[in-house]
DNA sequence: AATGAATGAGACTTCATTCAT
DNA sequence: AATGAATGAAGTCTCATTCAT
């Protein structure tokens, strides 16, 4: 019925069942299944498994390599880095589920041809946070500003009251003072 | 030849191959023949692969379990609080394997019996380094807190300077001042 | 290169080899081998080795349940259940595999699925001969016409002289004084 | 605790599964289990799994072997035929499981060195009730005579009304009847 | 009289993948 | 654009059996 629009759909229903039980154990007759297709119909679309992923990636990733390239044409200033954590955040609220996915199978992607563009990806963005005259702690304090915003969103759901979005807030609060100390140098 | 001491070297060569390549991507052939012996011996001291996966749990989470016990038996003071995180910092170093492991490999061990049990413990641990009177803000401080010993004992290695201890210290230095800045509420 | 007809032939190998050597003793890889396919093709008709079995019985019981649906539907009179032995001999002759397996197999298929449901039918076949007013050695009497021609088919071809029709005619004389005995009341 | 009786216990378990699950479908495992002993020790009392059976069947066989050497002394009577089939039915309820097991399982245990023994007891058995001057007819008559008392001892339990006692009378005249109409050649 | 540890063979099952149609 | 049929490799697990102690 709908038409033309069957390769969205199974990276869509990979994605989600990629999230929910792994890459490992998701299986392509389960994907097929929950589209009403065969599995040989999702080899029309793309060449393996992996390739699924890729692709996966390849669209959601784009709003990370947008704000990346972004960042590297700013001057490297506090305010920069500011929003920088501020589109960040939006980033991964937009993209939850891969980077839930990313976050939970580290592991099991580890390997693949496409797991090493994400920890590249993760290092520029956490370069870019950095100064050449941040302490080692300083250092810290500007990385923990990103693991704040990832663990905001993926861990503290269920262990910190308050609504949604006064909870979002709260979060990028505290991430942009640890970056504002680590500008202090304090 | 060996003797008495397999089901230990199971559980470690198990553990190292999880946390390296995955729970879901390890066969217990590969275990198997990284010990010399054969899989069916991996069913005399263990009745499933899920099972020698939570005999490693049963074993290591045990000083994660005490540090837990001591701090619930402890008056809910900043100095408790701090004593928790530097303890955590120690566990989380003894423990590293296990941790790494579960820090990849959600997805995969989520729907284990045990994944329950290891979300409990965290959120029981978060508990305590939260306060009645805490603002939304200083609880997501003292969460933050403790992701970023965990952040720092796993992803910091390759992204910030500085040679092993200096950057213990300094993480541990950066977990503890977000401890304080909650408790001075600002 | 055959075509079509493949779910058919697994299901008459299958029956074949689990007659002659039970079901438990019967592989997948045995029946794969003698029609020279793949384990794995048996997969893609079956979902699991009982799955092949029920498959059968769904086959080779609709005689069965037809005698029984048709049976039901006649007056209960000594005439009807003549008919009934008559047309339940022809029955076990033409499915002769399935009824020697399931002899055979009692203990091994009892608890699948399917077994209940055999039982069942034997039921409701052995009530349909009793009357109301049957003493209790007329009940077993109508009974035993049953078993003789049960015993008669499976058990008697090397205890008996006279060619195999002379016997199955024999036999039918046998279980057709019974009934008839049953409804003298003597 | 007990001593030196672990032997006759194998047996008795051993016999119990077999004829519940049939002898494919029971493991050494279990059959260790259920008597709290290891798999180990069972070799120790016996060489083999189908060793177990054997050791069963030189037990429990020894009344049908006594009751055709008994027999085959008799001259060739209806009276030495109708003790034969009493005696037959009361060596039946009393090695019941046996007889459960054999029943049941005779695809699995066919091929076991014990089985043909087994269709020879049979055999033999049957023939004492021939007479060599039976037609065909009666030599049926003879046959279900003994089929009859099988039937009766494991199927009719739920097909049939009365008490048990009862039944098992009413079983044992249906049988000699048939015995005796065989005798009469009508 | 029995155990603890281990093995080799083989069972059922699932998976990603292919290809003619 | 997709299916039906099939495959080869591999996975988890169970079993009967052995043997030093």
């Amino acid at each position: 019925m709908a038409r033309g629009n069957t390769r969205q759909r199974i990276q869509d229903v990979a994605l989600e069942l990629f999230a929910e039980q792994g890459y490992e154990k998701t299986s392509l007759r389960e994907i097929a299944e929950r589209l009403d297709v065969t599995k040989a119909a999702l080899y029309y679309h793309f060449k393996t498994k992996e390739d699924i992923l890729v692709g996966i990636f390849d669209d959601l990733t784009r709003p990370m390599d947008e704000l990346i390239a972004w960042a590297k044409e700013q001057p490297r200033t506090l305010e920069t880095r500011r929003e920088t954590l501020v589109r960040y955040q939006a980033a991964l609220a937009a993209a939850r589920p891969l980077f839930r996915f990313m976050q939970e199978n580290q592991a099991a992607v580890g390997k693949l041809s496409i797991g090493m563009t994400f920890k590249e990806r993760m290092h520029e963005l956490t370069a870019l946070l950095q100064d050449p005259d941040f302490s080692v702690k300083d250092q810290v304090r500007a990385l923990s500003a990103i693991f704040t915003l990832h663990a905001g969103t993926f861990f503290m759901m269920n262990n910190v009251e308050g609504d949604p979005e006064e909870r979002q807030e709260a979060i990028l609060e505290v991430a942009l003072d640890m970056l504002e100390q680590a500008h202090e140098g304090r």
